[in-house]
DNA sequence: CGGTATCCAATGCGATACTG
DNA sequence: CAGTATCGCATTGGATACCG
C-alpha cells in the first residue's frame, strides 16, 4: 500500500500525505505527540476508543514512515515510549490546522444553518 | 459514517477533519478545484486513475459534507460543474500544506538517507 | 505493561456494463 | 457527457484470547 509512492505522480502530492496520514487514528496519536513523548498506554487512554491492536498497528505504520520513533526500556514492567521524529514534528502546523479546522466545522456543522455561507474564522 | 459527528468528543478534532477528507481522492479533488471550477470530465482526466463510480462517490459525499457546490446545465450534451463552497475554500491552507508536505516526503523519501531520523523505504 | 495471533465484519475501492 | 447498477476483491478495523 505503502510501498509504490515513487509511482505516484507529481500532480497529486497530496495523496502521498493522505497515504501515509490516512489511517483512522494517525492524526490523533500525531497530535497527542506534538505536546510530548508518551508511553504506549498513555496513548492507549488518551485515544479511548482505540483497541490495542490498531494502537500498535498504526504505531508501527507511522515508526515505518519515519514519523514516530519506538523506544525499549527493557525493564520490568516493560516500558515503551513513542515520540516524534523531525519528519513528525515538521507536520505540526498541518495537525493543527486540521485539528482547528475540525473543531470549527463541528461547532459550524452545530449550528442552525442559518449562516453558513459566510465562514466567521480567520 | 459521517452521521456520528456529535459523538466525537473534542479532545480529537483531528479525527473530524479526516472522517471528511479520508476519502482517497478527496483531497486531489479539493486541490483542483482550489485553482477553478472544473467539469466532471475534466477532474476525471485530471486524476487519472479513478473511476467514474469512485469519483462520483467522492464528490457526492464533499457535496454532502457542505464542501464542493454541484452545478447542472440541462443542455446537451450534458455539463455538470463543480466548484468549492466556502467551507471547502476554508481548506486552502491546509491542502496546500499537505500538497507542499507531500512533496517534501517523496523527494525525501528518494534520497539516499544519510540524513534520516527515520528509517527509509527503499 | 505492551504487545501478538486469530477470527470476523464493514466498507473502500475497482472493473465492467448500461443509460438519459 | 455524466452519470447509475451490479459484482467482487482487498483493506481497514474491531473483539477476543494469549504471551514475554
Amino acid at each position: 500500500m505503502r510501498s509504490d509512492l515513487d509511482e505516484i505522480p507529481e500532480h497529486c502530492t497530496v495523496e502521498v500525505a493522505m497515504e501515509i496520514l490516512g489511517g483512522r487514528w494517525k492524526l490523533a496519536i500525531l497530535r497527542k505527540l506534538l505536546d510530548r513523548t508518551h508511553r504506549f498506554g498513555e496513548l492507549m487512554r488518551a485515544m479511548h476508543g482505540v483497541t490495542q491492536r490498531m494502537l500498535t498497528r498504526q504505531l508501527r505504520e507511522l515508526e515505518a514512515d519515519g514519523l514516530v520513533t519506538r523506544t525499549v526500556y527493557r525493564e520490568v514492567p516493560p516500558k515503551v515510549e513513542y515520540s516524534l521524529t523531525e519528519a513528525g514534528r515538521s507536520l505540526e502546523k498541518i495537525v493543527l490546522l486540521l485539528d482547528e479546522w475540525g473543531e470549527w466545522y463541528l461547532d459550524r456543522a452545530r449550528r442552525p444553518a442559518h449562516d453558513q455561507t459566510g465562514k466567521s474564522r480567520g
